[in-house]
DNA sequence: CGGGCTTATGGTCGAGGCAACCTGAAGGGG
DNA sequence: CCCCTTCAGGTTGCCTCGACCATAAGCCCG
C-alpha cells in the first residue's frame, strides 16, 4: 500500500526568549514552536513537526491530539485544523533527495498551549524547543508549513479571542496585551487594546484584583475568557 | 487496508432560479450545486457530491480538479481546499446506518464556475443540478459540508475578488454586482459598490463601453480582473 | 515616610471606512 | 417625443480605530 496519512501539529507557545534585539533587554514574550528528531529514512536526524499515523478508531481531530501528546506530552488548550498537504504538492521544492515521499498525505493542525504547561515537554525524548525566528534546518517543506500556521495565527489574533489560549484561565490585561504584542511583532495602546478588548465580550472581569504583582504598580484587575471554543472552524458552526 | 482517501469538492454556480419568493419573478440569481447519484453501497441512489479516490502521481488539488472533471465534466474557475473530514468525525451524527464508514477519510475543495460553463455538465452520467436553498436528502454529512462552503463563500467574497470566477473575463460593474446580491441575499447600493470595487483594486477598467445590452440603458463600461489566483491559501502565499 | 517612577484608566480628537440618500446624465422603449 | 431605468458622482452622518493627553494608583528607593 502505497498511501500513507499522517496527522502533524504546528504547536505554538509563548515564552520569554532570549532574543536580545537591543531594546530593552528584560524578559520579551516571543513564540516557540517544539520539535521532535526524526529516526526514520527520509529527512533522518532533520527537525521536524510532531505527529504521528492516523490512530484507530477517532476521528481526525483526535488522531491529532492523540499523536501531539505523545510526541511532546502537551495538552493543548487550543486546536484547529490548517491545512491538508500531500500527493506530489510537498515535492514542488525538492530536487530528488529521500526516497519517495509521494503518497503522503498529512493532515496539519495547529494547537495554542499554556504559559504553565509547555515545560511539559522538556521529559519527551527528542523533542526540543525552538524559537520561530530561529527554526533550525526541517525535513520536508516543514518550514512552509510553520510560516502559514504564524500567518493563521497574527490574522485570527485580530478578530478572534484566541490570545487567552496562551494564558491561564484568570489574566490580567497587561498580560493579555503582550500576549497580543509579541504575537504581531509590535506595541500596542493599553488604552485602545482595554477599549476593544472589553467591547468585543470575548473576556469578562472577575472583580477580583491582583495585589501581589511582583513590581508593577496600579489596579490590576483580573479577567477571565468566558468560553474557549477548541475548534471553531469545522462545519457545524458557521463563521460569524 | 481499511483507509480509504477520497477527493471531493463543493461546486457552486450562479443560475437564473425560478425559485419565486414573489418579489419580482424576473431571472432571479441564484447559488447551484452539481451533485451525483451513488451507485455503490453506503448510501446507495442517494446524491453526494461528486469526487473520487486520490489519483497517482498527482497533488491534492490536482486529484480533486481531476476528480471534478471526470465526474462533472466542468472546468473551475476556482478552487480552493476547504477542510479535511475523516475518522469518526462524520459519525456525530449518523446513527448506525450503512456498513462502516470509519477510516474513510476526504479532503473536500470548493469551486466556482463560470456562468457559461455550468451547461457542460448536462451531459455527465447521474448529474443533477440542484439549488442550495432546495437540496435532496443527501448521502453521509454532505450537507454539513454544502453549509460550510456556503459559509466560506459568504464571509470570503466580502474581502476577497472572487466574485468574477462566476463571470466571463470581461463583464459590467452590474453583473458583479448581481453576483455579490445573490451570493449575500442582500441588494447593495450600486454607487456605493462601484467605489469599493474600484478602489479595492481587484478590478480593472478596460475603457471599451458595452453598446448591444439587451434593453439596459446608458454608459457601461467593462471591467476585467486583473489577477485570478486560483488557491490563495496554501502556505506558499502569507494572507495579506 | 515621602518623592519619583511606572502603568492602568478614562477622555478627546482627527482620519478613514461605510451605509444611506440625493441629483444629474445617458440611453432605450413605448 | 416623453418617460423610465440605470449609471455616475456627490454629500452627509455614523461608527471604528489609532494617536495622544491627563489623571490616579500603587511600588521602589532614598
Amino acid at each position: 500500500m502505497a498511501l500513507q496519512l499522517a496527522v502533524s501539529s504546528v504547536i505554538l507557545a509563548l515564552r520569554p526568549s532570549p532574543d536580545d534585539d537591543g531594546d530593552d533587554g528584560g524578559g520579551v514574550l516571543g513564540l516557540w514552536i517544539p520539535l521532535v528528531r526524526r529516526i526514520r529514512e527520509p529527512y533522518e536526524g532533520r527537525w521536524a513537526l510532531p505527529g504521528g499515523p492516523l490512530g484507530e478508531g477517532c476521528g481526525l481531530e483526535q488522531a491529532a491530539r492523540n499523536a501531539l501528546t505523545t510526541s511532546t506530552g502537551l495538552d493543548p488548550a487550543y486546536l484547529e485544523q490548517l491545512y491538508a498537504f500531500g500527493g506530489l504538492d510537498r515535492s514542488r521544492d525538492r530536487e530528488n533527495e529521500g526516497p519517495d515521499p509521494d503518497r503522503v498525505v498529512s493532515i496539519v493542525y495547529w494547537a495554542l498551549v499554556r504559559a504553565e504547561e509547555d515545560q511539559a515537554a522538556v521529559r519527551a525524548h527528542n523533542v526540543e524547543w525552538f524559537p520561530v525566528d530561529a527554526l533550525p534546518d526541517l525535513a520536508f517543506d516543514h518550514i512552509q508549513v510553520i510560516d502559514y500556521a504564524l500567518a493563521r495565527l497574527r490574522a485570527k489574533i485580530l478578530y478572534s479571542p484566541i490570545a487567552h489560549a496562551f494564558l491561564p484561565t484568570e489574566f490580567t490585561l497587561a498580560e493579555l496585551r503582550a500576549v497580543h504584542e509579541a504575537v504581531l511583532g509590535r506595541e500596542l495602546d493599553p488604552a485602545n487594546f482595554r477599549r476593544q478588548t472589553l467591547a468585543s465580550g470575548g473576556v469578562e472581569p472577575t472583580g477580583r484584583r491582583l495585589e501581589g504583582t511582583n513590581h508593577r504598580p496600579p489596579s490590576l484587575y483580573r479577567y477571565r475568557a468566558e468560553s474557549v471554543a477548541t475548534s471553531p472552524t469545522p462545519p457545524p458552526r458557521s463563521a460569524s
